[in-house]
DNA sequence: CAGTATTCGTTGCATACGCAACGAGGTCAA
DNA sequence: TTGACCTCGTTGCGTATGCAACGAATACTG
């Protein structure tokens, strides 16, 4: 017969449990905006970016928000599509890109951008306490080329 | 002009840090066993449940590792098509069906399994003292409806 | 300078995905 | 028993994904 297997719980696995809990996070996020404005993660990442930093080029979201780039043009062809952003070739190195919010996707963020906001509230106060434990363990793992 | 923007920093927002943490772990399990194996992660937590429960259908899959039906549904059969689980039909309930690991899955098991935990290990290693506060907060999210 | 190497964003391709719909099997109640 | 309802797994469909390859633009090197 064949040998025992050694014991193993997947709901104990770190990469499954964060994994998951992401999604979860993500879905809780989803309902509030995925029905009423028809964002997807991608382009929400991108639309939080450019509210924040202005102008910026695909590289830039590669690096700052961790999309890989065929996905960040894509996302972003979606939102200039859609008129929330604008994208101009910078002309001082024609390679690079500038996306920026249109005024309709500056409007939209005001509107999106609290409603994340109080979405933050709302799992801070779910983790009370839990709250600075969950930071630093996050902070060590990606502080970590594992 | 146009109004300011709320500043918000995707770098501090649950959702996203959760996400990216979880595919930080997961890209560094994959780089174990991808290229050696070639189990994609819904291939993994499926060959992980059988190791741990034995027989299951696809919504054991759907409820016990959060597969969504037919992700689970695809995954399997990409299984059995490499020989590592079988499948039969359930003949107490024929709607059902019962997965199970191979001869040649087990022993890929073997394999794989000790590789998982060492890598748990090595985790909970450079976690040191945030592991519990990161369980503890994983548990607190996960019990909640967000 | 010329020639090579590198960077950037897009696209082609094969595959994976989520969702809804479906057929087959099972349950329940009248 | 029969008909309405529910459950399970698969599949069709449109879309999203990752990866490699590409053309254009720029940087580097001798």
């Amino acid at each position: 017969m064949s040998k025992d297997l050694p014991d193993f719980h997947l709901a104990r696995f770190l990469p499954y449990r964060l994994t998951v809990a992401g999604a979860h996070l993500s879905a809780g996020l989803a309902r509030r905006y995925k029905a009423e404005f028809g964002i997807s993660v991608a382009e929400w990442r991108i639309l939080v970016h450019l509210a924040d930093a202005g102008e910026v080029s695909i590289r830039d979201l590669e690096a700052r928000v961790h999309l890989e780039k065929s996905k960040a043009s894509r996302a972003a062809s979606r939102l200039v599509a859609a008129g929330h952003v604008t994208k101009v070739p910078n002309a001082d190195d024609r390679r690079l890109v500038r996306l920026s919010l249109s005024d309709g996707g500056r409007a939209l963020m005001g509107e999106l951008l609290p409603m994340a906001a109080a979405y933050q509230e709302k799992l801070e106060i779910v983790l009370g306490p839990h709250l600075h434990g969950l930071e630093a363990a996050l902070d060590r793992l990606m502080a970590e080329d594992l």
